[in-house]
DNA sequence: CTCTGATTCAAACGTTCGTTTTAATCCTAA
DNA sequence: TTAGGATTAAAACGAACGTTTGAATCAGAG
């Protein structure tokens, strides 16, 4: 009985196993003889297929994002079609948003869990060329999304809908990423730790969604008197509260 | 004229600069070389106060979270004990947990900005001797404060109090660490680019702590039905919507 | 079959990594 | 002033890193 060698060519079988490798132990940690160990493949074959270790990273990415991007921007054609001249609502526009992300949790053949979880860790990675790559795969799509959050909440300030989708993009990022900090804040193993990947998706998704949009609509922060804010600067004690609420 | 290499003992030169080059480019991009030679020490001066590249990094943060996590606690047990037996409100436990963390981020002496971006980086990293760190350290502290959420939050099921408290530690990670996604989102560099970093954490408390508290008062969700969960596993379509509401 | 381009392979490249060693230097207490 | 522990210094260690090379092997077209 042969192996599995070439049931799968070698491009994907590499890119499987540095997808998941990069998860378990980051970029910089995981190292070319680990991916070509683990994949069985020749150490030269990610130079040959890719170029070099950064390349292969980009074109992990690239694999998935093609898809998920293309499939936010459709789904926002068909809302915003289906709404007219309306505005969605800010749920929609969440929905499409986030719930297309979760999505991919849920199919293996998207990526699964283990892609989510990776994305998540890797969107906060100082390093430059990962930064660059995400600003221009992420480009688009977020100026979309952020045109359509501006229409569906006229009465927020453009610039605050700004900072709470980042603070969403937050929430959801190391919501994927972090199982880890998760197990510190519940003192134990989540529960029903033998649920599948795509259960832990749907899960996790009724739970962060409804969190998310509770943020977003928020009340509008009080700001502290800009007079009080030079003098504290100005040497005085700080005030001890940093929100009035 | 001499050079300032005595005005700070070694040990702390190497910790403040260990902790800008691990904030700047994390902890497996950043060489003990890079540290020795911007701290102007001996290369072996690391191994020597420290043992190791690794407990170097824990001492960095060891140094910081002492205080952290000591005041976190006294100054919940200061509003506890004004509240007597009354419960806290959410906004207090918010406000003593995330608001202590983001006054660390107006006074340099505590580390400042740099040393929030670093803790917000930091605790997504795989590394297994980080995350045993981690949990060590905020053990105790994790645990006061969700008993504080279960106990201001009577009527909301303790596991969703544990999810909601996990997703709020991931949007102020976030928030801290990624001036990076921000100016994707922004699309620009945020305004007033030339703000001190005292007032870059007064604006971002300003904003980060009305989303948390909206997130955590947000609806509970609505869960799809469990056999509906199964007929989705067992291969149907599944869902477009992740959340029906 | 033979030729040709694509792919795989083993081996080595030069560099950088964290750590260790041994001697020199500094500082303080006797 | 001098002994002795604490600190710094220069140099080297072996291991692991990403990458490159050149030959061997494969697969499909003529």
């Amino acid at each position: 009985m042969t192996d599995t060698r070439n049931n799968l060519d070698t491009r994907e079988r590499i890119l499987d196993v540095a997808e998941r490798l990069f998860m378990a132990a980051g970029y910089e940690a995981t190292s070319m003889r680990m991916i070509t160990g683990e994949a069985e493949v020749n150490l030269a074959a990610i130079n040959y297929h890719f170029g070099s270790k950064e390349a292969l990273l980009r074109e992990v990415f690239r694999r998935r994002l093609a898809w998920l991007n293309s499939e936010r921007l459709v789904i926002l054609d068909e809302l915003e079609a289906q709404a007219g001249a309306a505005a969605l609502k800010p749920s929609q526009v969440l929905e499409a948003f986030f719930g297309t992300l979760l999505r991919m949790g849920e199919d293996p053949a998207l990526g699964g869990m283990v892609f989510l979880r990776l994305l998540g860790r890797t969107l906060t990675d100082p390093a430059d060329f990962i930064r660059t790559f995400f600003a221009g795969e992420y480009a688009e799509v977020i100026a979309r999304y952020k045109r359509a959050l501006f229409r569906s909440l006229p009465d927020v300030p453009k610039e605050e809908i700004i900072w709470r989708f980042h603070f969403m993009l937050g929430s959801m990022s190391y919501a994927l990423a972090g199982t880890d900090m998760l197990q510190i804040v519940a003192g134990c193993e989540p529960n029903e730790a033998s649920a599948t990947n795509a259960e832990a998706a749907r899960r996790l998704a009724a739970r962060v969604m409804p969190f998310l949009l509770g943020g977003l609509r928020a009340p509008l922060p009080q700001f502290v008197d800009a007079v009080a804010q030079r003098d504290e600067a100005a040497g005085d004690a700080p005030a001890r509260t940093v929100l009035t609420a």
